[in-house]
DNA sequence: TTTTAGCACTCTTGTCGCCTGAGTGCTAAT
DNA sequence: ATTAGCACTCAGGCGACAAGAGTGCTAAAA
């Protein structure tokens, strides 16, 4: 698993090695500052060879390169998206997370396994304090979902609760409405029957096979096929996002850029407006800025992973933040993560190979 | 269902008839505004019978009631928390919401029936959009959780996956290590044995009981037991929320507002704060601003009631925004969906009586 | 040819003073 | 009891001003 490198490559524009140095200073300085970076202030803090004077030059290089840009004619550097992007793919040191962060994630995602209808609440959770950011999680999906076993409980006479699992272990729950009164006894059979008969179906094949002997089975057949149909449904993708609360009082974000964030994170149209552009496969992805994301994500970087196995069960696991964040940390993070629900969801689904 | 007017009754001090007009002139412009109000404004917005002198006076003896507040020696009047809870208690239209919204609730909740896993969450986000606030649900509870029904399936030889249905329809998944490789024949055969053995037993029942004949069996009982000590413990109580996005921006609400409410809300312990002080029963409860609220949450307002069946099976649903909001609206919209709720879980939980 | 020092210029940020508008409190008249 | 009038106060907007930081350019030094 190693990081995406394919998005910068094709911007091949060339950089000395000096100018490389340069950049990634005014990255690092900036991102933990926060405030524009100034040619005087590099030369006086890091003690490098080259004078102020030389700096200026180089970052005069670095503007008409697109990497760098300054608001105000007196106002220090901020890197650009490109130059984010640049950094990114270049200027990064590719190490893995510290041990002592892997540990704290270890610790914390231990009890999922207990806790295991909501392994994706906590992962955000955990994501989320360790990248100090908003974190997004989505649950695991198969690309058809397939009946593992199915239960009809009674809860009035015409009225029962199916809960149907699935293959990749998705518990679902929904009321069938009964064409008439059925005990309990009744239904116990009916449910341990189409158990059998339709395990390892998907919603297509439970259709296009001859069932529905009884109205009492048909009713349930056809409750079974919405079920499953909603779990297909890609808009029906169900997301757990932590740590929104990052993202607020940070410079250069705006009111309005938390605004546009919870209503996507929560609405769920954030899922819709990244998903395309996602890849399976064992890289974390980076997205920045204007061009790569949403307009109103202009000013928030995205870092993706997809987790699962066998290209069949897979969801996905990020962190969106400001496109000034600590960009090797939060990577590390992901990637580390997406391996350890990888793991998890490799217990968990075995039958879905 | 009424509204709950203890809270304000006790701090009864007089108040003449003119009083409470402009009293509630003032909360109301000051709501739709956002801005302080005067004499003045309100002498030529509205033609009632007194002058600004009048009204001013009126407004100083309402500030010496602890009603209203300014800021500035020349700034306009505010409603104070208390101010704000007179309103409640005393000067509001106790309506009931507008039918056109009442249509527009349960259309949009009608899909809670096939969606049924995650209702609370459909319930969060009609409430979020009607009441344009933040919205907050949580998932049905017992006192304390029964067994109904429990499944094991079999994911490697020595792990299965148990799935435990409470008579409340609350489904929980875990993982359980087994002693020794079983088959799933078996698995199935314990599973039935076990649902006929503890059904309707709680955790401190199932612990109690003499179980475990097997080693198999003593495993899964242990983690029958854990998962249903999960259930009812009162810091596992699961929270949707949604809205977030409404209180961004706000007059009157600072950054460091918005991120104590995305901490609270997030974090869960929102919930702890306001538990203790909600009481179950048919009333809705109004928590305005400080002596009501955390300190972090000094400058909003909270409207919850409980739903639920029988005083067993209860949960909480409410509205989190600015002190200055519509209470009317906010309060006719809980209770609305307070009831529809109740309905829904009616249907649910028909064995928890 | 590359690097650097120096200098003039620009632009942000903070502060001060000024003015205006809205609102109050008080007093005297109705 | 109500109201008109008046002096007073304060927030917010605006311009001027100085300080600080950073840039671009040019000429000298390496």
């Amino acid at each position: 698993m190693s990081l995406d490198r394919r998005k910068t490559t094709h911007t091949q524009i060339e950089i000395t090695e000096r100018q490389q140095q340069v950049l990634r200073l005014i990255v690092r300085e900036h991102v933990s500052n926060g405030r524009p970076v100034g040619s005087k202030f590099l030369a006086e803090r890091y003690s490098i060879g080259y004078s102020a004077a030389t700096i200026r030059n180089e970052m005069a290089e670095l503007e008409a390169a697109g990497f760098v840009d300054h608001l105000h004619t007196s106002g220090g550097r901020v890197p650009t998206d490109a130059g984010y992007r640049y950094f990114v793919g270049h200027l990064m040191d590719d190490i893995d997370l510290p041990a002592g962060d892997q540990i704290m994630i270890r610790h914390q995602f231990r009890q999922a396994e207990t806790k295991l209808d909501d392994w994706p609440e906590l992962a955000a959770s955990v994501l989320a304090e360790i990248a100090g950011n908003v974190s997004v999680v989505t649950s695991p999906r198969a690309d058809t979902a397939r009946i593992r076993h199915l239960e009809l409980i009674s809860l009035q006479p015409q009225l029962a609760l199916l809960i149907l699992v699935t293959r990749e272990s998705t518990v679902r729950q929904s009321m069938v409405h009964l064409p008439a009164a059925v005990e309990q006894v009744d239904l116990r059979v009916l449910a341990g029957q189409l158990s059998a008969d339709l395990a390892g179906r998907s919603a297509q094949e439970v259709r296009t096979q001859v069932v529905g002997s009884t109205p009492l089975a048909a009713a349930v057949v056809e409750q079974i096929i919405e079920t499953l149909r909603q779990i297909d449904s890609p808009d029906q993708i169900s997301i757990r996002s932590k740590g929104l609360q990052n993202i607020v009082g940070q410079p250069g974000i705006e009111d309005d850029d938390v605004h546009a964030v919870l209503q996507l994170v929560q609405g769920g149209a954030f899922l819709n407006a990244i998903l395309p552009q996602v890849e399976s496969g064992d890289r974390v992805q980076v997205f920045i800025g204007r061009d790569e994301l949403p307009d109103q994500l202009q000013r928030f970087g995205v870092i993706v992973a997809t987790y699962g196995v066998d290209d069949n069960v897979k969801g996905l696991i990020g962190v969106l933040g400001p496109t000034r964040m600590s960009y090797w940390r939060t990577i590390s993070t992901v990637r580390y993560m997406s391996r350890l629900i990888s793991d998890l969801v490799a217990d968990l689904y075995p039958a879905a190979g």
